[in-house]
Formats: C-alpha cells, sequence, structure tokens
DNA sequence: ATTAGCAATCGAAAACAAAGAGTGCTAAAA
DNA sequence: TTTTAGCACTCTTTGTTTTCGATTGCTAAT
C-alpha cells in the first residue's frame, strides 16, 4: 500500500506527464503540485516509487514518467471521474439533443462528440446480436426469383437479406415458406438457424433444395455478418508528441487497419461500465504503446453496441472516463 | 514537342524515380538505361527538359525528379498500360474466380487485390443513384408503426428504409399508400422524390401528414445517402520512403480521414475508363503530394460503382494503369 | 525525517569538418 | 553542329567534438 504521500506524488507525476510528455523532475512537482517537501525529499520518494515499479526513467538522469502499474494504480484509485467543465457539460448535451431519425446516428453523434473533446481516436461498432430473439420474419417476394427476407427481434432491431433463385418462385411458396420459417423460429434465439434447421424445413417443406437452402444460408449470412466498425478522427493522435516518433505512427496506422483486432477489443470487457486497457494489458503486442478505453451504451435499455477510444499510453484518463460516464448516463437517461 | 532522346530520358528519369525515391542522376542514367550518350549530354538534355518544365530539381547541385508536367507527359504519352507479369494475371484471375453471394462482395475482391498487387492504399465506392429509375416500391408493415420501404430500380439495384411513426397505421392505409406511391413513382428517375411530390401526396391523400412525410422523408433520405466508403491498405503507404517525412505522413491520415473528399474524387471523372489525378491536378490543397488514380467498374453492364488507388505522386503509374485495365476487362467480361 | 549542496550523468543542440554526389560550363573532339 | 572530357563549384549528408543544462543520487548537516 501506498501512503499518502507517496500517492499525491504519483498523482502528480501521471497529471504532469499527461499534460507535457516530458519526464517529469522532482522540482516540477514542487514548484506546480504544491507538496510542503523539498526536491530532495520528492526525489527520494521518486526512487522509492520506481523501485516498487509505479514508476520508470528513461536515462539515468532523467525525470520520471509512470510505468503501467503506476498509470493501473492511478486508474483505480487516484483518478477523479467528474473532469469535466460545465462548458463540455453542455457541449455533449446539446449534441445528443440532435433529433436524429435512426437510433443508430445517437452512436456517431456520441462518438463524434467523445472525439472532438477528448481528441483521441474513436472508434464504435454496432450491438451484438447475441442472445436476442426472432419475433417474427416477413418475406417479400421482389421478383419472380428475388426474394428479402425481414428479421425482426425482440429488441426491436431489424435486419434484412435478399435471396435470389435459380427457378421462379411463386406467391403461394412464399406463403407456405412464410409459414414455415415462423412457425418454427417464431420466440426462437437467433443462433438456432443452423444445419439441423434446414434439414427439417427440407424435410417438412415439400420445396425443392434449391429454394430452403439459399434461404437460411442468406439468413444466416446476414445474422452472423460482421458488425461495421466506425471510425473517427484516426488524425487526431498526429498531433501529439509521440507521434513525432515514426515507429509510433507507423504502428498505429497499422492497429486501424487491423479491424479484427479493434472488433475483438470492443467486444470484450463486459464486467464493467467501462473498460481500460493500458498498453501491454491486452496483451496484444501492437498495442504496447496505446491504451484503450470502452464502454457499452444504451438508450433506455436498448443496447447500442460499444463505444471505444484509442489513444497514447499517455492518456488524460480522467478526462475520457469522465466524458464517457457523463454520456453514458445522458444516452441512458434518453430513453425513458 | 519532345524529340525521341528527351523522351527517353524523360522516360527512364520518371521510371529510375518511381523505384528508387532518388534524385536521379545524369549518370545512372546512362549506366542503366542504355543510352548510347555521355553524362555530358543526358546532362544538357535535363537542363533543357527542366527549362521546359518536365524536371524539377530538389537543389542546384541535385539530380532531377519528373514535375507534374513530367509525369503527365509520361502517362499521356510514354507509359506501358500491358504492364503485368503471368502471376499477377494468374493472381488477379483466380482471385476474380472466388464465388461470391452478393454481387457488391466483387468490389471488395477486386478492390484487396489491387492493394495486394501494387502495395498502394484502395479506396471503393458504391454505385451512383444518379439516374436510375423507379420500378416499384413495395411497403410492408412490420409493427403497427413501423413500416418497411422497399424501393427496386430498373438496374436491380434494391433500397430499403425503415419509417417509424407517431400513431398507428393500418394494413388498408399501407395498401393506399402503396398504391397511390406505385401510381406517381413507377417508372421515374429517383430524384423525383421531392417536396412537390410530398405536397402532392399530402394534398391526394386523405392521410395526415403525420403519416406521408415521413415515408418521403426516410425516402429521400435513403435515396441520398452517403454511399459507404472502402478503405484497404492504409498502412501500405507508410513503408514508402516518402512517408519518413512526418508532414507526409500526417498529410496523408488527414486526407484519409475525409471521407467527403475522397468521395467527391472518386464521384468525378466519367470522361475516359481510367482517370489519373497527378499531384495538384485535383485542385485539392492537401493531395498536392498524391496522386490519385480511378476507375468505374461494371460486371456485364451493372454499374458496381468507382474503385480508386492513393499513393505518392512517384506512382507507378504504369504497374497501376495496367493492373486495373485487366481488372476492368476480366470483370466486365464475368457478366455474360 | 528532512533538506541543502554538490559531483556525476546523460541528452540535446550547436559548431565544425570532411566526404561525396552531382551539376554547369568551357574548351576540345568528332 | 553535336558530343564529350574535364574540372570547379555547390550543396547535402554524415560524423565528430564541444558545450550547455537539466536532473539525479548521495552525503553531511539540520
Amino acid at each position: 500500500m501506498l501512503d499518502d504521500r507517496k500517492k499525491k506524488v504519483l498523482q502528480a507525476i501521471v497529471e504532469e506527464y499527461v499534460n507535457t510528455a516530458e519526464p517529469v523532475s522532482s522540482n516540477s512537482i514542487v514548484n506546480n503540485y504544491g507538496l510542503n517537501y523539498s526536491s530532495a525529499t520528492i526525489r527520494n520518494e521518486m526512487a522509492n516509487l520506481e523501485k516498487t515499479g509505479y514508476l520508470e526513467k528513461t536515462h539515468t538522469s532523467s525525470g520520471r514518467i509512470p510505468s503501467e502499474k503506476g498509470y493501473r494504480y492511478y486508474v483505480d484509485e487516484l483518478l477523479k471521474d467528474d473532469n469535466i467543465s460545465l462548458e463540455e457539460i453542455k457541449y455533449i448535451s446539446e449534441k445528443l439533443e440532435t433529433k436524429v431519425n435512426e437510433i443508430e446516428d445517437l452512436t456517431k453523434i456520441a462518438t463524434t462528440t467523445i472525439s472532438e473533446i477528448t481528441h483521441y481516436t474513436t472508434l464504435a461498432i454496432g450491438p451484438s446480436t447475441q442472445g436476442l430473439l426472432i419475433e417474427e420474419i416477413k418475406f417479400v417476394l421482389l421478383g419472380p426469383r428475388m426474394l428479402m427476407a425481414i428479421i425482426l427481434t425482440n429488441t426491436g432491431m431489424v435486419k434484412e437479406t435478399i435471396i435470389k433463385f435459380d427457378e421462379d418462385v411463386s406467391d403461394k411458396q412464399v406463403e407456405t415458406i412464410n409459414y414455415m420459417f415462423n412457425q418454427k423460429l417464431k420466440g426462437q434465439p437467433l443462433e438456432v438457424i443452423d444445419l439441423p434447421l434446414e434439414e427439417y424445413l427440407i424435410n417438412e417443406m415439400k420445396y425443392s433444395v434449391k429454394v430452403i437452402r439459399p434461404i437460411i444460408e442468406q439468413i444466416k449470412r446476414v445474422v452472423k455478418q460482421d458488425r461495421q466498425l466506425y471510425l473517427e478522427g484516426t488524425n487526431k493522435l498526429f498531433d501529439l508528441p509521440e507521434f513525432n516518433s515514426l515507429e509510433v505512427a507507423k504502428n498505429f496506422v497499422n492497429i486501424i487497419d487491423e479491424k479484427e483486432l479493434m472488433t475483438d477489443i470492443l467486444n470484450s470487457g463486459f464486467a464493467k461500465d467501462i473498460n481500460v486497457y493500458i498498453g501491454d494489458e491486452t496483451e496484444k503486442q501492437e498495442l504496447k504503446d496505446f491504451s484503450i478505453i470502452t464502454f457499452k451504451h444504451k438508450v433506455g435499455d436498448k443496447d447500442l453496441g460499444t463505444i471505444g477510444i484509442i489513444g497514447p499510453k499517455r492518456m488524460d484518463y480522467s478526462k475520457v472516463i469522465s466524458v464517457m460516464k457523463y454520456i453514458n448516463k445522458k444516452l441512458k437517461d434518453k430513453g425513458t
């Protein structure tokens, strides 16, 4: 356990480093953070915090920077999560008041707003279909060989897909298809649509495999479909001093290009409201220089997916978490 | 008009510079391009080509690099568009043989393939709705206050959108809506859906504004909707030597972030099969260091949108254009 | 337990030197 | 008239040395 003064020193160093991106000296702490001790005392504390793994040095005679353990301690124990100004509150509120036609547009607005306020790159991904139930499937014949299937879920999410056939399909057939599919699927989880169902339907109905199989295939496809990943403000990070290193910059672009990696991270972390991954904590080598903070957002109790931000390890955790908490709350309230 | 030797010198300089990214000296041309003259002669030609604007110097005693005018001349007059190896042809053919369910997936495959072969960043955008005619509109009631409109166009493109109402809508009402909308819109261009139509429908039908207006608004929205921009291989360019300059790298990320700019460029240039924009030719300041090459692709005669690549001005125009031509042809054939 | 004081360490920046690549020009050769 | 050899000149690149300043760790005093 850290004693009080050590906490204060650690906090000061994290905050100063977040601000300046320069190793923090004992002197600057004394001058800017009003700790009533001499720089020598602070130096002793710093040496100690280094020994216990909370701080690091870039070279023998440099100031200190926080280690991952240091950031983690700061985030868990020291950080204030109401670091948000009146102007920011006002700005966010205004943004979220915007009238939208599609509820998904709210995600975009929230994503953009976060990026604007925090100056980091934001990511967003739509809600998972995991656990959703099929409320109804509708079929609409768009042409003699073209059918649209519309799947309604219990949460009001709608997914639709077009199926093309090699042979003509009649209204009558569609009616039967409609009946059979709904008979079998209503109230079932989306994941139920799979091979056994396929066999069952083909056996049960007299229609050729040529009609049933494409339908099931397409439905399976659309249900499992990778959700679209949104990116906002890729360029924002390039203003940061760490991006003067070509290696870091290149690394970042590589990461951003790997949609799967990003999707994975957004999809993990269910435990808490807000998930913070600091550097190596993601256990993905590429991300060692970066931190990611994510949260699931809902409007009312309708799941809207996950929003995240990515920035340098030297991230303004306090600001980001404060903003996320506020937006999260605002959105939740909006549903009521 | 450039005489033969000048052409050869210009061509050599462009190709050498494309390969090495270093200013080209008179000596290297003599050595690597088998021009049977002394370096002094080449130097004279180079001085001349510089005076006439085809070449540039980075400083007094440096080799030459092509100017925009030089690149342009090269692209228009000197470039070979069959710069494609047997392996590449085989690779492309295989890729394009892949069985796809959605024809749009072909676009993705083509885009990825181009990025893989050329090592530049590729862009793609879906087909324009410009000039399409409405074949039919179908309405499906998904719930008492939720309606889906499905628009079929003459090219087989399908667009659908969901409309939510503040009041219940009956089957009967939907029937009328269906009749009226189709009555009025069948065979019309998509762009016809606009204010006058709105007034007309509201007057003609006895349904409240509350029902008609949201329908038209949503349809207008989905028709005009920005088409999704795909990006592939953003990181590819970061391996190029010009990206050692932070300014260039940052510039690039800024460009990539500006979806609108990219969309604009992909949408312009109808005149030719393949459009080449060299540096400032786009007249967008941000793009001055980059070149863009785009082409519209079709399967059979079905418009699939535009694919483009973005790279440094020092781009392998020959390779890119060759690959695009080949893919273009392959896709076109596929429709038959 | 705290602090003043000071030598030691290291990086960043500046100043300087040397090497090398390339050009332009002149005068000679073809 | 065209081409070329030759050479002085220019400018970049690279490496080296020096200087300067920031900061630490340690010791001895408070």
